[in-house]
DNA sequence: GTAATTACTGATATCGTTGTCAACTAAGCT
DNA sequence: AGCTTAGTTGACAACGATATCAGTAATTAC
């Protein structure tokens, strides 16, 4: 038999609705009931009942996740940033997958959140980049939070990292250590991190006078066999690069398979950079030199952002953009003696 | 303005209960009123509040897995059968990590259903395997379905592998194949996984009349670092298998890793066999030969077994012992012309 | 043909909260 | 003092379903 509002009120000698006040942290209570009525909640254990609450309210006490990405450890980091908070706050995360290819995604959407009363959303890439599926959020009055968008300036709450920067530091890396040819595996173009990893690799060969040999340049989707394919081609012709930059460790992974099945030494014959630092960028070997995002913590930040605005927080949160950090390994060598 | 049950009934010109039993698929509604009960609910395109449902009936139509896995493709396998059941049925996801070293986990299990009160539980290894944690589940008569347990005596509804049959079916592979020295590193003790695939081999050896070389067994816990250590502990002797039996990939990719860092060559040097089929056997170079288990296939029955629980299902679904089936890729050759 | 059983149907109470609104008290202002 | 305002409190309705139980219609039994 649960404890109900009823019985605390009884407890402490005040009405249904004070507790209920205090419960929802609502101003217009006197310290001196406050202090009873957290006393006897605490005495009987209560806690209450959400399903009663959403039914009245309207609020479920539950957010939802957005993804369509193939990466598993990548939404593993997301979903434990997220339940990390969940824990916190006493929210709770629903996984939904989505087709971002699906026309009527934002009806099924609003149907999906209509269905299970769901708070609000947090979106992750692809789905991130879909400017109409961010505007239909927008007219139905959705609360959301996006991971890595595209298009910063329509979107009041978001987490990003600084992908460009990033990429653009690791080129001028590669440059330093003697690297004159380098080629170049870009992500799915459905992606924005792929051209913001692109445009920084391009950038800084600029700003350092080099200039792109598109026939270096191969488009991957982000996984393992695109990456592999890529490396067969970057690798069978004559002039082949030095270094291959991959827009993300299991491209690089592939293209360390295409290298080592031809008898390419890497990195004697050829270096490598990946991008992502997965688990398995430690693993290969040689291992792989790489780029660090703190996704953990971006989507941690990104649910707080989230519950901020769904609870309406004093306390005003800004969107953030995350620093990535150069992790070097034995996949990059020198060059120079 | 959402549709309620009470539109639907002006308009079919029932009562609200009458509503209800269709909803629920109660009994003693007759064809035609059941009929004419749909067609509103299709044209008014209701659909019954969750909240209420569950405040009155005391059903969330919520399941929660429970685990405490650091493989995140095998959790993101198990999330996607669930899911796809999910999908089916309307019901909902929530996840929950927990320490299976905790005291007090059955307490704070128990605790958390109420609290969100969740219809039933998933367990899967290696909390499958903690036989008091089961026995408080069955105290508080938690529904529950179980993935992979050691003691299926206990449990009503389980899914399982044939873990035992499987390594000894590639156990006798390994021995056709002409190796002799065969090395072999166990998973975490606490999976009882860890017990069946290590017994599955040390039988086939026996029943193939070959003894087993202690020194040739190592202790992992399931972790590419700890493939890594037992690889090179096995692999500084004098006296080295011919091939190396992981009890899963993530060990023998650790193996490999090892291997190569001291310019062993595999598989002409070293076979090596790993047991799950993660992506990442396909990935390596050479590919690794593997066991692969349906665990997709097995987390959608395991739900569908939960389900049944709650819902008392007509159709009784029995557990189940899932089939794996032998991987032979490119890390094992044959020691015989 | 009547009684007993079974199959349907609906009026109303109920689940445990929050929302509305009115009442009361204490303080501030002419 | 009299009037306004702000702060505090509680009685009661409401959220949208299901549960209970009584009532009616249809079937079966003898």
């Amino acid at each position: 038999m649960p404890v109900t509002i009823k019985d605390v009120s009884n407890d402490a000698g005040v009405s249904i609705k004070t507790v209920s006040r205090v419960i929802n942290k609502e101003k217009n209570v006197s310290e001196k009931t406050k202090e009873i009525v957290i006393k006897s909640i605490q005495k009987l254990g209560f806690k209450p009942n959400k399903s009663a609450q959403s039914l009245r309210s309207k609020r479920s006490h539950m957010i939802a996740l957005l993804y369509n990405n193939p990466n598993k450890h990548y939404l593993a980091d997301i979903q434990g940033g997220i339940l990390r908070l969940c824990k916190e706050t006493g929210y709770n995360l629903v996984l939904q997958e989505c087709d971002y290819t699906n026309v009527n995604l934002g009806l099924e959407i609003t149907e999906f959140i209509d269905d299970f009363s769901i708070d609000g959303l947090i979106v992750t890439p692809p789905l991130s980049d879909m400017n109409e599926f961010l505007e239909h959020l927008n007219q139905t009055q959705t609360e959301y939070s996006i991971i890595a968008p595209s298009n910063t300036r329509k979107v009041k709450s978001y987490v990003s990292s600084n992908d460009y920067e990033a990429s653009y530091a690791m080129t001028n890396k590669i440059i330093n250590k003697g690297h004159l040819n380098i080629g170049f595996i870009k992500g799915h173009h459905k992606h924005s991190a792929s051209h913001l990893r692109f445009n920084g690799f391009t950038e800084a060969l600029k700003d350092r006078g080099m200039s792109l040999n598109s026939e270096w340049v191969k488009e991957g989707n982000f996984s393992f066999d695109s990456g592999f394919s890529a490396g067969l081609e970057l690798l069978k012709s004559h002039n082949k690069p030095s270094v291959i930059f991959a827009s993300n460790d299991y491209m690089a992974a592939g293209v360390m398979k295409a290298a080592q099945m031809n008898g390419i030494n890497i990195p004697l014959d050829l270096s490598l950079v990946g991008f992502d630092d997965s688990p398995l960028a430690a693993q290969l070997w040689p291992s792989l030199t790489t780029i660090r995002q703190p996704v953990e913590d971006m989507a941690y930040h990104a649910a707080r952002l989230l519950l901020g605005n769904i609870d309406g927080l004093s306390e005003e949160m800004d969107s953030k953009e995350f620093i990535s950090e150069l992790i070097l390994r034995e996949s990059l060598i020198n060059l120079i003696d």
